[in-house]
DNA sequence: TCACACAACTTGTATATACAATTAAGCTTC
DNA sequence: GAAGCTTAATTGTATATACAAGTTGTGTGA
């Protein structure tokens, strides 16, 4: 393996565990380049490639510091409803339906790559901008992984903010859906009527396996998911 | 500027410009370091930083070239429907709805950043896979960056591969949303009763402008969007 | 105590060099 | 003509060095 890659798995693996929590700083290249005996070229094209995905900040006469999660982020990716929510300078809060353990259907259990029955978490959550339900987070949890989550105030701390503080994604993927809504979702939506909705369903993996298996529903009238590319970038 | 920015540029309006096309050799690092008068390496840290934004692959031994357009698309980005279809090992065919030269309506015109009332290119197409349509293509084409678009034949070549060889691409934004169908996009889509659809609006830029505005319906009951995300590079 | 200067550290840009690994073209030989 | 060898070109990795530019903390002087 290269030394330039050497040095870039040594600081992912402090990154993903956790070790080195958002804005913690990294080495910096001098002492890379000592640490692992190469120049100095070398220790910063490490950090650099590390930069250029996003799981680190560089800022010149200051140093190297961990990403925050969301600039981890490109385009459509994974979002935190409350700060989209508050970005648009609107209100956010958030209402908890359920949260409990349950038994793991097929389903989920397949998505969450358990075996069946085996006990998981279940939280149902509604999250409002101003005074409108924009999105129904259905949510199981692999219980090995964050054994705590259920008894956190998801009023407070979005589901996705808690568990990327516990156990920082690694991996995720996404499907999205134009479905009409069940009875129950209507319900938590406020919809008086059936109305096409946008639905996210989406996996996410930390280093220790699947960590969550989400379903997020959006009514059609209230949301729009939308990006930007740009193939220019000088 | 800095050196290897200004080199990047150059090299940047070679693509964008079209005078490179897809699979084009593209000047090697020294070749670029006595055009520029600069270190071999300060030339390559240009052609690396094109390579990483995906406008340019490099081949150890044999050179750089071009990058081919659906390359150039990260997450979820501008995907072909039929290299879709076709990558599915489904058949793919193309009808022709309509294919003429219109007054702008006002949204129209807003989005392709003409005068209102001025003329523009219209066409709608479905597209199919194997024999259900997947998606209808509604599509406003910019008639002075791109005069001869009503004289293709859309059964052939998909509207998406024509406008990005004659007008290489820069720039695109998109917005996703569950919509109810209108009764037209109902009909094309060949759907008995009103089903959730996926609408995908987009606009795209090349240098010279807005290129085309377009609205993408896909039936909810035979179209999920998919993507996956990787935050491990090394 | 406050303000300013300075030193130390960090990242950013650029150069010159060396060697490795791979590709592609041309040439020789059979 | 085909197979194999040689050679040149190209990208990949790595080092040592130099200076520029921005940040931060320290200490001096008023």
């Amino acid at each position: 393996m290269a030394k330039f890659s050497a040095i870039k798995q040594h600081l992912y693996r402090k990154i993903a565990s956790g070790e080195w929590p958002e804005h913690h700083p990294v080495s910096s290249e001098n002492a890379l380049s000592q640490q692992f005996s190469v120049s100095r070229m070398t220790a910063r094209r490490a950090l650099q490639e590390l930069a250029d995905e996003g799981l680190v900040i560089r800022s010149k006469g200051s140093g190297t510091y961990v990403a925050p999660i969301k600039s981890q982020t490109s385009f459509m990716a994974i979002r935190n409803i409350a700060d989209e929510v508050r970005e648009r300078g609107h209100k956010y809060h958030a209402v908890v339906h359920t949260m409990r353990q349950e038994q793991a259907t097929a389903n989920v259990a397949e998505f969450l790559q358990l075996p069946a029955n085996t006990p998981v978490y279940h939280s149902v959550i509604t999250h409002y901008e101003n005074h409108d339900p924009v999105q129904v987070e259905e949510r199981w949890v692999n219980p090995k992984i964050v054994p705590k989550y259920t008894s956190q105030d998801f009023t407070k701390v979005t589901p996705h903010e808690y568990l990327s503080s516990v156990a920082p994604l690694t991996e995720a993927s996404h499907q999205i859906e134009a479905i009409a809504p069940v009875e129950h979702v209507m319900h938590w939506l406020k919809l008086e009527k059936p109305e096409p909705c946008l639905r996210i369903q989406r996996r996410t993996w930390s280093e220790s396996g699947v960590v969550t298996y989400a379903l997020l529903t959006h009514p059609g009238s209230r949301f729009v998911l939308g990006g930007h590319l740009t193939f220019k970038k000088n």
